[in-house]
DNA sequence: AGTTCGCGAACGGGGTCTAA
DNA sequence: TTAGACCCCGTTCGCGAACT
């Protein structure tokens, strides 16, 4: 038989078969499923047509099951097990889980935010697969186009079809080298506006949100510098003297590592959030909510870590 | 070209009644 | 106790029209 001959009908009577093995009796039958004699019955009629067969025969003890009957038994029990497997809820198991996750952040977020998550998920899911790709600007697409999981960013606004969940808080802080002359005299407006800087840049923009605060002041400022990496440009400052302005974490990270002094940002700021941002198609797999439940417990704890010494 | 909506026909699955 | 005849009701299917 053909499966692709069988109706939504035929599949009804599957179990009604398996409670006629176990009752021999088509009236014991309708009352273990709730239904009449009579509907039994033609379920009965049905099956015997379906497996061309007389399936049970009635003897003074009831019925009693055909050869055929008895070697479809066995066979019938393990695939309505089968079917009740295939149309149960999906679930995710992380010790068993062999699934593949890719997760777009920027270098910042690759050497301070994840290694805390890749320790839990080495430790909690051993067969699941990471794959870091840089982050860039155009989220939609990148979530929509390079089938990316979890994105770990800050976003004003999200689209849509976007979801995201806040896992911190962050500032705005500006590094210098250790011996910078800017220490000594101190990090004003004017001289925040006069010294030359260095911008991180994924997107290729020309401008930073921090320009755009400096045209509010009728200010501006050089941009000697532009690098698609965090860490990167810290580096390279650090044998300059250019201004980078930088969230707190990453800074409090780094200073120590390339010699750099951390200065306050000269202008009033509202600060900004960072966030774990998914696709739609994601919201409800079983795996994918594991994984990003993941992500926010242990991207909340690195940032608040980060920011519980914030000064200056 | 694809999607949505409304409508009638066909079908599925339940019931009662009753004969074997 | 089983099974056939008949009936009822809700769902599904197929089709055409309207709309995007």
């Amino acid at each position: 038989m053909n499966i692709s001959h069988l109706s939504s009908a035929d599949l009804n009577l599957l179990p009604v078969f398996q409670v006629l093995l176990e009752e021999r009796s088509v009236t014991r039958a309708a009352g273990r499923l709730n239904l009449t004699q009579p509907a039994i019955s033609r379920n009965l009629t049905r099956l015997r047509e379906l497996f061309n067969d007389p399936l049970f025969t009635r003897t003074p003890k009831g019925l009693a099951p055909t050869p055929r009957a008895e070697a479809l038994a066995l066979q019938l029990h393990q695939s309505l097990q089968d079917l009740s497997q295939l149309i149960s809820p999906a679930t995710f198991n992380p010790a068993t889980a062999t699934q593949n996750f890719r997760l777009a952040t920027t270098d910042y977020g690759t050497q301070v935010l994840l290694p805390p998550v890749l320790k839990r998920i080495r430790a909690e899911a051993p067969g699941v697969n990471l794959e870091i790709v840089p982050w860039h600007e155009n989220l939609v697409q990148q979530l929509d186009h390079e089938d990316i999981d979890l994105s770990i960013c800050a976003v004003e606004d999200a689209p849509a079809a976007i979801h995201g969940r806040g896992v911190g808080f962050d500032r705005f802080i500006c590094v210098v080298r250790e011996d910078h002359p800017l220490i000594k005299r101190g990090l004003s407006l004017e001289s925040y506006a006069t010294y030359p800087h260095a911008l991180i840049t994924m997107g290729g923009a020309r401008k930073g949100a921090i320009d755009y605060l400096l045209e509010e002041r009728g200010l501006s400022r050089r941009i000697a510098l532009r690098v698609p990496h965090f860490v990167a440009a810290l580096a390279m400052i650090s044998q300059t003297d250019l201004i980078l302005t930088v969230p707190y974490g990453l800074a409090v990270s780094f200073a120590e590592q390339y010699k750099l002094q951390m200065l306050p940002f000269p202008m009033e700021q509202k600060g900004f959030t960072y966030s774990i941002i998914w696709h739609e198609r994601h919201m409800k797999d079983p795996g994918h909510v594991w994984l990003r439940q993941l992500v926010f417990e242990e991207l909340t704890k690195t940032l608040e870590e980060l920011n519980v010494g914030f000064r200056i």
